[in-house]
DNA sequence: TTTTTAGTTTAAGGTTGCTTAAAATCGCTT
DNA sequence: AAGCGATTTTAAGCAACCTTAAACTAAAAA
């Protein structure tokens, strides 16, 4: 599997996880800043391969076979990130972009030393769960975004997507990081923002772009 | 810089070093299992960019540019030798083809934090030195090829050059380990041969192939 | 139903890094 | 000094992956 293969139907697995939806040429050629054509060219390829669901003008779905390839390589992802950042304690800022590129040239036998290593983890330092060898995913029971809270109730950070660079900076601004305690102050219908108090009382409004890359676990 | 043109570089770094000879381009395409044609396409390119001393029918030379290149790839690949060795408890056997794929998609940044966590090493799992950011290599005072003991001298092996996979499995067969102490039995002119005694008085014969990869320190 | 338009596919072409095969050159031997 | 064998370069071409631009489709709007 080339690099280019293994991102390809890596990003329909993810966009499909993220949006829920069907994930169009279009959408995956965004994601991946390459043409619309380029996605078109590959997915004819793969699809011969058995890997990908393609028939001209329709979304594109996974195979099995594609699916397990994707897997393995959102496992790999997530358990360098891992270890980037607790074992070499490195940013967190700086973690994806390095796991983007370890990933594709990590056999299956290294992963599984840093696995050991980590003690078999079912999460990454993001919140996202570490598919297993078998494509298991561990469950993310009471896990939703923090929109799902109500007014006045509390919550723990599990999860904060990420995105881009941008988006690491503004958790780091606000002081977001798995694991804290945040309480809903108010929710404004008009723009979706959401304001939220911080353990010691600093209260902020978080825009409904930002929000939505937030889950958390009702208290 | 690709992969393609890190691996140029770090093997006309590398030849050279191992050989102490001229580096010709067949040499090198050998080495590199591509064609002697598409070396003379490579270096033109990378004369070009002054990276390669390059004019046709003359043997391949690094420029100090080149050289600034190739040393970071073998700083990278060092130490990612001894980190999966010593950190993850990798195999002997598997650590260089590990560390030939990760050294090219390694940062800067994320090498600073893997040398941090190995404490500033001076050599590989191997033996051999870790060239430092400014590219100066620690010293390996009275390293010697084992040829150069006497019969009768006793020397600790210092470094087990790593040619392929087969090296590394009879290294394995004979017991040799960077650390342990040999007696130089008998030399053999004939064939260049080494009979060595091991600890606990185990004798064994070595060809001049292997042996010519086996570096120690005298006692 | 027809038209519009957003989205998709096809076509033609470029770059990189490789290949094989033919031509050129080097430098040694006689 | 000329020729020969070994090495290197040139030439032509291929596969992967990408591009832009033109042609096409499907599904919503008129």
């Amino acid at each position: 599997m080339s690099v280019s293969v293994d991102n390809f139907l890596k990003n329909v697995y993810l966009l499909n996880q993220e949006t829920g939806s069907p994930v169009t040429s279009s959408h995956l050629a965004g994601r991946l800043e390459i043409s619309v054509a380029a996605v078109t060219d590959m997915a004819r390829k793969l699809g011969a391969q058995g890997l990908l669901d393609y028939r001209p003008y329709k979304a594109l779905t996974l195979m099995p076979a594609g699916k397990e390839v994707a897997l393995k390589i959102v496992r790999k992802h997530r358990l360098w990130e891992l270890f980037l950042y607790e074992v070499l304690k490195m940013d967190l800022m700086s973690v994806h972009e390095e796991a983007e590129k370890l990933e594709h040239h990590t056999s299956d036998d290294l992963m599984e030393h840093i696995n050991r290593f980590l003690g078999h983890p079912d999460f990454d330092p993001h919140g996202d769960p570490i598919p297993g060898i078998g494509g298991r995913i561990p469950s993310e029971k009471g896990v939703v975004l923090l929109r799902e809270i109500g007014e006045e109730e509390a919550c723990i950070v599990a999860k904060l997507r990420y995105r881009n660079a941008e988006t690491s900076e503004m958790y780091d601004r606000f002081g977001l990081k798995k694991g804290i305690r945040l309480k809903v102050v108010r929710m404004f219908p008009f723009d979706g923002s959401i304001e939220v108090e911080f353990p010691g009382g600093r209260e902020v409004v978080l825009s409904e772009k930002l929000a939505q890359n937030i889950f958390c676990i009702k208290q």
